[in-house]
DNA sequence: GCCAACGTTGGC
DNA sequence: GCCAACGTTGGC
């Protein structure tokens, strides 16, 4: 990964999250209260520190939908709230439960997004992986790659972005 | 549904 | 602190 500095695009840093749409899908967001959710559930320390450390508001993320065909990326979305705790892990009858974490010792954060826009044409994994150039590095395209939190470089933004209709 | 690639846990 | 066993992710 290059210099900070390289990571921005105007000021902010882009980012892609994965959803199983059966679980959340971006319709699921787009239905929401305000359009925006409180992206819990994220069970990793690497995508943990990203959530509760790095991702600021005002950042981009591309929304992916993963196990689920065409897996893609499907829209854009915007962080309004940065890293807080991720309440579930609280909660005993939460799937997202961890019986580790204590309020004075939290392990989980999550952050708040909004829907910034649905791609015209969804970007399948099929897509970005058909030697796109300029996408040769991106996260989500690696083998064995699965955090489902993820960096993403402007240069990568702009091409999915393209690819989807938009810009 | 399968299973390879990862990540986490826990005994030692 | 190693590493085998176990659990999870996510493309296929």
């Amino acid at each position: 990964m290059g210099a900070a500095e390289d990571m921005r695009m105007d000021g902010r840093r882009l980012w892609l999250f994965k959803s199983e749409p059966s679980v959340f899908s971006f319709d699921d967001l787009l239905a929401s209260k305000k359009q925006e959710t409180f992206w819990e559930g994220v069970r990793n320390y690497q995508a943990r520190n990203l959530l509760r450390d790095e991702i600021a508001v005002g950042d981009g993320v591309l929304f992916y939908h993963s196990r689920f065909q065409p897996m893609a990326v499907v829209g854009t979305a915007v962080v309004v709230q940065a890293g807080s705790v991720d309440p579930y892990q609280f909660d005993p009858k939460s799937p997202y439960y961890d019986s580790k974490a204590s309020k004075d010792a939290p392990r989980w954060y999550g952050v708040t997004i909004c829907a910034d826009k649905a791609l015209p044409r969804p970007v399948t994994l099929q897509a970005l992986k058909a030697g796109v150039v300029g996408l040769e590095d991106m996260v989500l395209i690696q083998k064995g790659s699965r955090l489902s939190v993820q960096p993403v470089r402007p240069s990568e933004w702009k091409i999915v972005l393209k690819l989807g209709g938009i810009g």
